[in-house]
DNA sequence: TAGGATGGTTAACTTAGTTAACTATTAAGG
DNA sequence: CCTTAATAGTTAACTAAGTTAACCATCCTA
């Protein structure tokens, strides 16, 4: 097995798996939403509630979380909770609203995903479920 | 096997494997250069050569894959030649210092990601590779 | 208690994308 | 032929999302 090889498949076909995530993301036609903003509110759910720990999760400069979290805020999907204990820090906290358009943006992507599925054997999930958690493990290894 | 929770780990993964071949891309200090300009010279040195080509493949509008063009002219990377058959069309051309910089950012990155596979056995490398030809099929399936 | 570290924001800028409108050219039907 | 439609590319005007540098407020620590 060459590695090269590998690493060439890598760089042809990450680009367009990412073209197709986001086409599926953007395409709610009643709540649109943005990739970068899908990823926030996903990230403030499972716990991420500050910008510094939203920065370095998803790997992007905190100014730019904090203008996103504006716009964010601004659409009333976020509130900032400036904390008690460190006056420093500002918790984020998803709104009703904001967890009504997550939802509303997963499940559109999750059925425009599982209908590019449908005519999938039951093996061929597997695999393809396999293949993604040994993606996983690669981005995963060596932090 | 669930689908949703495919399309949920989907969602999961892509995004970080695309951000790890992106800081691979731009990992190169000698020669700095984008991922889109990057992906530019790719296809047009495996045949893609028109502005209206590279945004079908790409999924891009043309005016976007227009203006990146520029930016590559400027730079020296790729030269205009309008087509003599029909001069509507603008052949692209990668220049002798485009295909260096490729050539160049390429092997960085897959040197990079290849130090990522170094304690990797055989066989797991043949299980990725056979995980991102999985990827591969589904991202081309029903055009 | 002074000095450095941390959390967040603002400012100024760049890149990459969008749609709409335009020019030039080619193809096609009556 | 000649008008009309389609195609290739660019320009214009705009937006979103990213960068670095600089700044303020707060907290920690020697």
């Amino acid at each position: 097995m060459n590695k090269k090889e590998l690493s060439e498949k890598y760089i042809e076909v990450m680009p367009l798996a990412m073209r197709m995530l986001k086409s599926y993301i953007r395409a709610e036609s009643e709540v649109e939403i943005s990739f970068p903003k899908y990823r926030i509110l996903s990230e403030i759910q499972s716990g991420m509630h500050t910008v510094s720990s939203l920065a370095e999760v998803i790997c992007v400069s905190r100014p730019a979380i904090s203008k996103i979290i504006d716009s964010l805020v601004e659409e009333n999907y976020i509130v900032r909770l400036p904390s008690k204990e460190d006056r420093r820090v500002v918790h984020l906290k998803i709104s009703p609203a904001g967890k009504k358009v997550f939802k509303k943006v997963r499940k559109t992507a999750s059925q425009k995903f599982v209908e590019n599925l449908d005519d999938m054997k039951a093996s061929e999930l597997k695999v393809f479920m396999k293949s993604l958690e040994c993606i996983e493990k690669f981005v995963n290894r060596k932090r």
